[in-house]
DNA sequence: CGGTCTGTTGATCTGAATCAAAAAGTGTGG
DNA sequence: CCACACTTTTTGATTCAGATCAACAGACCG
């Protein structure tokens, strides 16, 4: 039986969105058992350096991914940060393809489970359903996209909008998940930390928890520690 | 005749620099003799908006690709940044493969020549021979990690290691165009204007060219306009 | 309960932006 | 070939957003 493939048709376009999210399945669960794992809280995934033995789609849960540059080969100058957040139904690993070693750790906010592709069946699956092939491709090529994204925003914007730009992106990637049918997620619960964040925006923690601050100050969220609540849509988004 | 296909053995890694360069050539231009294109000096290759055509490989020359972010919807808000600059062997249009529209423009910044692939032709191509989809995969998770390497740079250097990073990763990237073997290149002409570097960089033109100017006072470059002389690489390297 | 991790807020400092001006290139047409 | 306009680059002076330093308040946990 030919396994039922989930092509371009599930790929969310977020045309404004900070980073375009992927609800893509590679192929149909039910008709490829692929193996799952669960990771608990804290562990990672996968470490930089590991040889790439499978891509992982999150089933639940979430992870931080986590990118180190060597900035002097042995000493103290290397610099850190948090390139990405992962949620249900996106896709991690990819960016050790071309290498064949993990770039970056992976690490779970939560306890999380993923589907396990392994590359070796994946590369031959592909080159037998074309649908299947287009959707890898599309996925990588988002993925591209979303890593740009990140780097115009580290590049141009000011603290108080990568804040507001991450929040509202965040508010549409979870809305999948959070089955809000039509509209976006409105009440969110971070799962990482003001340091994960600031990370992620290249800022000091203390700075998103200021800019978070002003941002309930002027009436656009609602704050209580992790809990956040998207009130003024448009004021996110404007200024 | 089966196309001679030219795989992973040729793609250049660099553990350090701040991309790794892709030297890959997606098929044997002789065996499969894909049109070319010339670009004048400042015309665009493409556009953001415009639907997918090909993809290109840079045959001389040279790119930068300008993206650009809607901050509001109508108004001035919007941010713009160059997110790359591609030399001989690169690929380009690889962010448009998601959406099947371009996301950023692509601008010669001399006269240059590209090797044009349609799309339609590629997946197909990719299916009949392994070895040149696990290229191309290759080639997109490499760009993945030069993105992601761009905001870890922008999140996390200052000013200074910026700029001297920028200098090592051009340096690596043009030996080979430059043919000389073993070591990298010494003597760069960089082909983008301060303002160019600045917006890669996320930094002001005026900060480029203050640390270009101190680079050269400790005596790790040496300068002249647009031509750049690697004195001193671990200098630049490190600190 | 003390101890560690997390988040908030305040005071101060600094690296890079901004404003400003002049010098050095680059290209054009007379 | 030169004069002119225009773009690019350099350098200086000033300002400011965000980093850094510091203190405290909850939350969670063994």
């Amino acid at each position: 039986m030919e396994p039922s493939i989930d092509p371009g048709a599930s790929l969310k376009r977020t045309a404004h969105g900070v980073a375009p999210s992927l609800h893509v399945r590679l192929s149909d669960a039910d008709a490829i058992p692929f193996p799952t794992r669960t990771v608990e809280r804290g562990d990672a995934l996968y470490c930089a350096g590991e040889p790439l033995r499978s891509l992982y789609t999150v089933q639940s849960g979430c992870f931080k991914t986590v990118s180190t540059y060597p900035g002097s080969d042995d000493d103290s100058t290397l610099h850190t940060q948090v390139t990405g957040f992962h949620f249900a139904n996106e896709t991690l690993g990819l960016d050790g393809v071309c290498t064949g070693r993990h770039e970056s750790d992976a690490v779970a906010l939560e306890p999380s489970v993923v589907r396990i592709m392994p590359v070796g069946i994946l590369e031959p699956l592909c080159r037998e359903y074309a649908a299947m092939q287009h959707t890898l491709l599309a996925i990588m090529s988002a993925e591209i996209v979303r890593a740009s994204r990140l780097a115009l925003m580290l590049g141009t914007m000011p603290a108080r909008e990568r804040v507001a730009a991450f929040l509202l992106d965040l508010s549409e990637r979870l809305d999948a998940s959070a089955a809000t049918s039509g509209e976006h997620a409105v009440e969110l619960s971070l799962p990482m930390t003001r340091a994960d964040i600031g990370s992620y925006l290249g800022l000091e923690l203390e700075t998103v928890s200021r800019m978070l601050s002003k941002l309930q100050r002027e009436g656009a969220i609602g704050l209580n520690g992790r809990q956040v609540r998207i009130v003024d849509r448009t004021m996110l988004a404007h200024h």
